[in-house]
DNA sequence: CGAGTGGTGTGAATCGATTCATGACAGGGT
DNA sequence: ACCCTGTCATGAATCGATTCACACCACTCG
């Protein structure tokens, strides 16, 4: 393989100057036909395929935006990303995935590689819990979107879903199938997402006049299948057994699921389950799963549409907004209203 | 925000020129004591972070490769993804995800952006049947690793798991659990991984002494949980019904799992299920799936190691190779043999 | 006929880091 | 005193595309 052809092979092939080659990519219109055709012929001719490190150094940064998740393995964060993709794609820029697995260190690694990329800006599930990255960011100029999550000061955009809504969804459609001792299986109690789920759930009981205590927390060290299947394990040892458990995630639920089965205990006809996320695998679980929906796609489509137009050619005037959409609970088999109350 | 802080700021301030600044930086033992202190103590001041692009421009590529995978909502992938990224870390690189969805113009179209890019390489588990892509990769002289698919030819190196074996394996152990009946879900019948595993099947159909006959096929779009609810579907209308199902990955066994308990079926009593890929979700159904497992992260590390020793320093010496790794059979409760045989 | 106008094309400066041939200087050996 | 060697630092050239002030030409209009 030869050396890369440059714009200045082209160029000379077609016969004119460097600045009409960049002219005829970057703004046909003020170029004459004929040249603009002899131009685009010599372009194929050596493929020629020009170099985004040499444009990103004379515009100062680059076309790409980073999206840093909480977890990959999560299919709820795989559908946020494609949504984000597909809106930073319709504006000609790239998306660079990168998975903090839930690890403030990994998070701060990455911020090094983001601003050595000079990238366009970050959306990003935040993993530290006191702010530091994101402070880092703030320092280092690099624009962000936070993703569900909602933003404290005026520093930053955000998207983020109601939890407290969606966990009173949740609380309120189990307290309706009748069931009075609910667990509320959460993850590592800092996280901002299981705190504000369980708030909403305690406003649930409130409502119906029920004390706090009704709601027995079990709390697990991450949000994933293999926790879930720890936290089933204690709510089998629990006495009196609940009749009614709320996941933080889905995750979580589908492992409650797996080892409340596999000890004979029916769902949900001896306990009712709720999951959070409504990811794909919730629905196809062999007991479906009543979940509450996020609108996943859609937050990420907002967040990258967000840091757009923050980042934008024209962006002198951006505000920053805190957009909060709303969670939906769907009803499926795993928390059927038992049929003898 | 001010204007980014460069090589030349860090150098002024520390009362040197630029190149000895680029010495501390990438050949600190080049440069005394007195002065690398002095040099790094401004870099620390002024906040000063290295441009990639102008690091790029310089050395003619970037150091970023590319994961081009089918489809990001597969776990399977998510995982061979992480072993990728972790190896490429250790390297040094950074690694840009993407999803070509199983869309050969998807995968088309970042050929484009890789190319532009100047990636280090490409691992890529194509979606084009004929080969365009692959052609145009070499065509731009982008080195590109197979995953999940062995070459054909010469013309690059592959990581793949034995998918003949993996169908083998599975029909054997439907075979042993006296089975006789069988059906294959696939999806698209042109992907070799589909047509591999069906080909295993039938050889362990034939050392059985059983006719090819003995295998219904049964084709699906896609290979993903929603068309396993259709293949679902087209099982429960069959008569006679077939005792037992091997799908060619675990979501079109999900998602027949999910029909079948839907219509009462039980698995594994009256059908025996198997699937493909041992995602985690496989032994976290309610039903815990029988599944070929493939060593997804470890494909994903392989892969990477092969590019980057392909693209290395001394790239002088190296020989596309192919390896490939054997799929392992864990059995769980969907295959267990009938008690009435 | 000269000035003005609009449509095209030019080429040098620029972005920021790397690299390398060159130079400055100190210390040791003869 | 002189040369040699080794250690450090320098600064100009380079990578490839973009941009912009300017030049050039053909025409039109007064």
């Amino acid at each position: 393989m030869g050396r890369m052809v440059g714009i200045k092979d082209v160029a000379q092939r077609a016969g004119v100057s460097v600045g009409t080659v960049s002219n005829v990519i970057n703004r046909p219109e003020t170029v004459a036909r004929a040249t603009r055709e002899r131009v685009q012929a010599a372009i194929e001719l050596l493929g020629y395929v020009r170099s985004e490190s040499a444009r990103q150094l004379r515009a100062g940064r680059s076309r790409i935006i980073a999206l840093l998740v909480l977890d990959m393995a999560n299919p709820f964060f795989v559908d946020l990303a494609t949504g984000a993709e597909r809106a930073a794609r319709e504006a000609g820029l790239g998306v660079m995935l990168c998975n903090s697995a839930q690890d403030p260190a990994e998070e701060a690694e990455y911020l090094g590689l983001f601003a050595e990329q000079r990238v366009r800006g970050v959306l990003v599930t935040p993993a530290d819990p006191e702010g530091h990255t994101l402070r880092a960011f703030g320092r280092h100029g690099i624009p962000y979107v936070l993703v569900d999550r909602t933003a404290a000061g005026e520093e930053s955009c955000s998207v983020s879903v109601d939890d407290v809504e969606g966990g009173a969804l949740a609380v309120r459609h189990l307290l309706e199938g009748g069931h009075r001792g609910l667990v509320y299986v959460g993850g590592p109690p800092h996280l901002p997402q299981v705190q504000d789920r369980r708030e909403g759930a305690l406003g649930a009981l409130a409502e119906a006049g029920l004390p706090a205590g009704a709601l027995v927390r079990v709390d697990t060290e991450r949000l994933d299948v293999a926790s879930g299947r720890d936290a089933g394990a204690r709510l089998l040892g629990m006495s009196p057994r609940p009749t009614a458990v709320f996941c933080a995630n889905d995750l979580l639920a589908l492992g409650v699921l797996q080892t409340l089965f596999a000890a004979g205990v029916s769902v949900p006809g001896d306990i009712a389950l709720v999951g959070y996320d409504d990811i794909e695998f919730a629905a196809a679980a062999a007991v479906p799963l009543t979940s509450v929906r996020q609108p996943a796609h859609r937050m990420g489509r907002m967040a990258a549409e967000l840091l757009i137009e923050e980042t934008g050619e024209d962006a002198g005037r951006h505000e920053h907004r805190r957009v909060v959409l709303r969670p939906e609970l769907v009803v499926r088999a795993s928390s059927m209203p038992p049929r003898h109350p």
